[in-house]
DNA sequence: CTCTCTATAGAACGTTGTTCTTTACTTGTA
DNA sequence: TACAAGTAAAGAACAACGTTCTATAGAGAG
């Protein structure tokens, strides 16, 4: 900041300069959107010159996937509760975790689903969502071996529950809701599709 | 184009000035994608100077609010089909009609809710966005009458369908699919969703 | 202490959305 | 038909963006 008196040039640490880049990249992105999360407003932040982001991230792209890889951290960790004895509980509780962060990170959430729209994602990008996915697919699967959801590819019925959480979310953050309680029409538009996914064949 | 002989500006018609910006932005989306969707590269296609969109449209915003609208637009025709003697066949046709809008206009619908979420919308776009909303619940109704759905709020019914459709269309164009039969599966899910909402309380 | 090399700070470049200025055309009036 | 006045568009110009370039500050080896 002040350190820089004319023509001299301080050089920064340089061991937590990519964290300290993360840090100040997700604050900006909760305090003031997507739109103000530039190279320069991230790297004057961590008090670091634009050039800092190109050094460590190869490009903004490169800064944006680290926070996609952060926020999917984020929502593995919010739709794996704790064991249940039932199933289905575990797996309706997860669901609800899904909503509540997306809710509560909603800048975080939109920039996820933006990245996957818009970029190709690496490879490690790729694994931090296919992880979450894994997680459902494996909830969705202990349902069907405890009969409570009919028997069926647990991918293609996690798929199915994964849509209508993203739907329901996404329309939620848009500002696209018009269900008076909006977390009780989410519980119970899960709680419809799960009664419908019970039925068996 | 070629009008243009050394420092003589040409000026052009006027009245088709508004629907030909419209129709270039239209190719531009379609063709290369939102990121290509610049105010030069509509003006330049519509044959008329940058400035032009600012004078019919106030901003570039301006301009995307009037694709919106065109998008609604088509989307409402999309998810109107033709009466049926089945109220139920009838939403199911609808929900159809919803994903191939989707599927066959994806940069178009990417846009749809992108400006959604991002900007605040005039009345008239808002009331583009209703006008769809409406019909859905309409439908819901209807099937609501007939007894095909259990009895209950027909607009938080039809914020439920409309969450698992976007949801789910939103995936499939983001590359995020994991069921074989990308169709069939969003059938699925629509089955498995009336089928929980048919259940009487 | 000196030399070399790496990594960074700051300037610079092309493109974006937007605004400004100049000018060509239209229009209302004799 | 001639002319004055107003309007609207063309093209240059501006700020901010992502990105690249260049010169240099600082660390490490001898």
């Amino acid at each position: 900041m002040a350190a820089s008196t004319q023509g001299v040039r301080t050089r920064t640490a340089s061991v937590e300069v990519t964290d300290s880049l993360v840090e100040a990249a997700l604050a900006i992105l909760e305090e003031s959107g997507l739109a103000s999360l530039t190279v320069r407003s991230v790297a004057s932040r961590a008090g670091v010159a634009p050039m800092g982001v190109y050094s460590r991230f190869g490009s903004k792209d490169g800064l944006l996937e680290a926070l996609f890889v952060h926020g999917f951290t984020g929502l593995e960790t919010a739709i794996e509760p704790q064991p249940s004895p039932s199933p289905m509980n575990r797996l309706r509780t997860g669901c609800m975790g899904y909503r509540e962060f997306a809710i509560n990170n909603p800048q975080m959430y939109h920039l996820m689903f933006e990245q996957m729209m818009l970029l190709e994602l690496s490879p490690e990008a790729q694994d931090a969502a296919q992880r979450t996915f894994t997680i459902l697919i494996d909830r969705v699967q202990e349902a069907i071996n405890s009969g409570d959801l009919a028997a069926g590819n647990s991918v293609e019925v996690a798929q199915q529950l994964w849509s209508a959480m993203h739907g329901a979310v996404s329309l939620e953050i848009a500002g696209v809701h018009f269900a008076h309680d909006r977390q009780a029409n989410y519980a119970s538009m899960i709680d419809a599709l799960m009664i419908g996914l019970g039925r068996k064949a």
